[in-house]
DNA sequence: GTCAAATTTAAACAAATGATTAAAAATATT
DNA sequence: AATATTTTTAATCATTTGTTTAAATTTGAC
């Protein structure tokens, strides 16, 4: 099929993990699992990597460093409106999520099992503060009298809406009978449509805020 | 503290097996953590249910079954609007979800783990079926000139807004450093926020379809 | 009270698993 | 070519884990 260069051993190893990882997690992949579909010895993984936790880290850094760097600059232009950067983060997300759909099960379960890999491995935090992002929800926030610390229900709505279907994949397919190319004509209805209900859920704030 | 009347040997180790099957999932729960947590032999684990996996089917139905009858009866009725029921729906799942904030994650990754088990345990395509709820919605977008088939998305929508926030509720205490204190504040406002998020997505098809 | 059935216990089994070791093989250095 | 270093291998360790077994104990029927 193909691969006429041959991977280096700690490449062939970190190929195999994450794929294994992303598809059944850290508990539910073994490293002999690892091995056999690396094509090495047992002993190589512990050589290169010390343990099977150290390449996890690893994995996770590398999985999600590309994205996390894209979102980053998205929210930081100060020249785009805040529609558009939702917009950007949507398709940002949708085409990341298109090629590997188990990341958000994968890093949520990651993140529950040990919550520290968040603070150690990516600073999302501090990606977040003084973004441009923020700074254009405080500003909407305070023209329609709208409490600005509501911010965690934007960020939450977006990722929701966002990411939800993917860790529900397995229970849609099930209940719809979906098949993958459905999933993802599914999913493609959605990069259009999010943007859209995140506006009126934005919208909604100024109407019904009391109190 | 309380437990005056001695539980059953049988009730022991589902009610020890609930609460580790919700915290740490069926692989992270060992049997002999059951047996321990339960105060029982860990022979009789298999004595009165056969297996780890027989007894994982049984604490998932006992835990989803109730919730599951709750919405059905709120979809099926034919006198509340669908917005009422969208209300009712969302109110019955939270306060399910304050109690056992881990039912979420627990059944998607169990239903990841092994999809028979929302066919054989639970029904949930044959309850939604027919029910008042899905006419309405056929109702409303035929007025509206809304395809039919975008139930799935409104299903998806609600879903995710009320239930990814306990999914990441891991990362979120992470990153916002939130207390469970603060975590119910949060979800106490989502109660009345969603219905009113809901309705607004749902007036948007009306001036956003298009092709 | 006796006996049969149900329940509980301690011990063990067999397989799986993350990691290590010591020797062998391949590669690089001089 | 000889030697040192790096990489790979097969074998083994020490735990962990789901389940079973056989004996002991308790309970219920008569």
């Amino acid at each position: 099929m193909s691969s006429p260069i041959e991977l280096s051993t700690e490449d062939k190893i970190k190929q195999a993990a994450k794929e294994l990882f992303l598809k059944h997690g850290f508990v539910g992949t073994k490293t002999r699992d690892i091995a056999l579909a690396a094509g090495i010895n047992l002993a190589l993984l512990n050589y290169y990597f010390r343990s099977k936790e150290k390449l996890l880290h690893i994995i996770i850094i590398e999985t999600l460093s590309a994205l996390f760097d894209t979102l980053e600059i998205i929210i930081k232009d100060p020249e785009t409106s805040f529609r558009k950067k939702v917009e950007l983060m949507v398709d940002a997300y949708l085409n990341t999520l298109e090629s590997q759909p188990e990341i958000p099960t994968f890093i949520l379960n990651e993140v529950r099992r040990d919550p520290k890999i968040l603070v150690e491995s990516l600073k999302i935090k501090h990606r977040l503060e003084g973004s441009s992002f923020v700074f254009q929800w405080f500003e909407f926030a305070n023209d329609n009298k709208i409490p600005p610390q509501y911010f965690i229900h934007i960020l939450v709505n977006l990722m929701s809406l966002t990411a939800f279907p993917f860790v529900a994949k397995p229970m849609m397919s099930e209940i719809f009978t979906m098949q993958n190319e459905d999933f993802k004509i599914f999913i493609d209805q959605r990069r259009k449509w999010i943007p859209i209900w995140f506006d009126a859920i934005i919208q909604s704030f100024k109407h019904n805020y009391s109190e």
